[in-house]
DNA sequence: ATAGAATAGATTGTCGACAATCCATCGGGA
DNA sequence: TCCCGATGGATTGTCGACAATCTATTCTAT
């Protein structure tokens, strides 16, 4: 039985172990299925990636896993050391402070930049998302919410038109759960849709500084959380004792 | 003969071509060859890199080599297409003006944040710094007074000490020679030792809201040069004829 | 003479095998 | 009992060979 390395919902394996599934294709496939196991908070940092299991659960060879996890390495999100592997990448406190403190400045910027070109359409765009973002919520489809709520920094961005910068905030973006995932709080973080409404709402009155003040303070609050899950997990660490979790990081068997 | 496939001054092609190399070294120093090369301007865009070739050249396998393409790749100084192999990126307007405007709003936000943070080592680093590039202008080392200016909006990300933030600047940095090379100006276009000194002025006075402003006028002209150097290229390609020249953008022999 | 198809060469994509390295377990000695 | 070295299993790193694909040339028919 070719085992899931990890827990994967959305895309399942291949029916026929080892055939008729070409090169790049299941390349992409192991990519986007660690990207969404991290996204998607099923998957721990330090979590080893032994290669011949990725390559089995794709249906492909070692050289395209390779090849996913090179591309994995350089958006962050695993660790490659020479002759030890790829683990998911764990992310130090000093670098998470460096990552809020990059989306804080970048999407500071979009924000401006959005707000100096918005038109009609945009904001219907952007009202949208909110709204939709609202409807699953309310609907307690709490994965989807999850989804939409970090797209809707994407959007921004795309809306601001910069592709460069997209893909600068995009990788940030996805290395965010890495960055919560800590023993007493594995739930996933993520932004209340109250701040984006405002955001929004700020940017449909052309005040691009308001904007930008809200999504920082939002990002900070969130970075805040996260640095008292930290501090939670330190001190439940210092004096209470390891609880067995059956699901939790789990090393591989 | 295991002929360079592009002028290399710094690195030599190893003494006996096919041994004595290992992977990982080799494919570093590919990858950096080829970075030295798009930042001396000794190779243009739409350049095919051939496996074989550079394979040859580092004396390892093409596997190493691949990795090396994969990893310039997602630096976004080459262009890889499924079946037609590797291409030194070709940046449309467009994108150009996007890799700018990046720069722009992220080195604000970094001197920003420098300038807050600012210690009186971080001030002699810097001056000391704008000095040895203002001797390598006056020495007439060109090479090294093109290396320095860049290295100069560097300095800067790294004082300011936030890693995240240096990487996507260094990554920017880096494309810049891919923007700026036309037939007419194939010159390397880089900044004046006058604006760093000034930017480095008003740090050292603390306003850094001074400095962040003369370092995005510095870019911008930057890219206003470029700007008219592409219409004047526009220009001589529509109503002159083509100079053959002998180092032009040379495709492979 | 030109357009289109066929061919030949070159280049990339893919794969499995072998060697080098690392990790965990086991055994011996202080 | 604890520490240190040896051993076996597992995993990664590297390489060359073969197949699939593309490009440029040549040939033929209109």
């Amino acid at each position: 039985m070719s085992e899931s390395p990890f827990r994967v919902n959305g895309s399942r394996p291949p029916a026929v172990p080892g055939a008729a599934m070409s090169g790049p294709e299941a390349e992409e496939r192991v990519v986007s299925a660690v990207v969404e196991a991290i996204l998607g908070h099923r998957i721990a940092p330090g979590t080893r990636l032994i290669e011949r299991e990725l390559a089995q659960y794709a249906g492909a060879s070692r050289s395209a896993i390779r090849n996913g996890l090179l591309t994995l390495a350089h958006a962050g999100l695993v660790e490659l050391s020479p002759n030890r592997g790829a683990t998911i990448a764990m992310c130090s406190p000093e670098e998470a402070r460096h990552i809020f403190e990059a989306r804080i400045v970048i999407e500071e910027s979009v924000i401006r930049i959005l707000a100096a070109k918005m038109n009609a359409a945009d904001h219907a765009r952007l009202f949208d998302f909110v709204e939709q973002e609202h409807a699953a919520y309310e609907a307690g489809h709490m994965e989807e919410a999850r989804h939409l709520s970090r797209r809707f920094h994407l959007l921004i961005c795309e809306l601001a038109g910069n592709d460069v910068l997209t893909g600068i905030v995009r990788d940030l973006i996805n290395r965010q759960p890495l960055l919560s995932w800590t023993r007493e709080s594995r739930k996933p973080r993520f932004c209340g849709n109250q701040a984006h409404r405002e955001i929004a709402k700020a940017l449909a009155r052309g005040d691009g500084g308001e904007a930008a003040r809200l999504n920082s303070e939002h990002l900070r609050e969130l970075e805040r959380e996260l640095g008292t899950d930290r501090e939670a997990a330190l001190l439940a660490a210092t004096d209470g004792n390891e609880t067995d979790n059956a699901d939790g990081p789990a090393r591989h068997p």
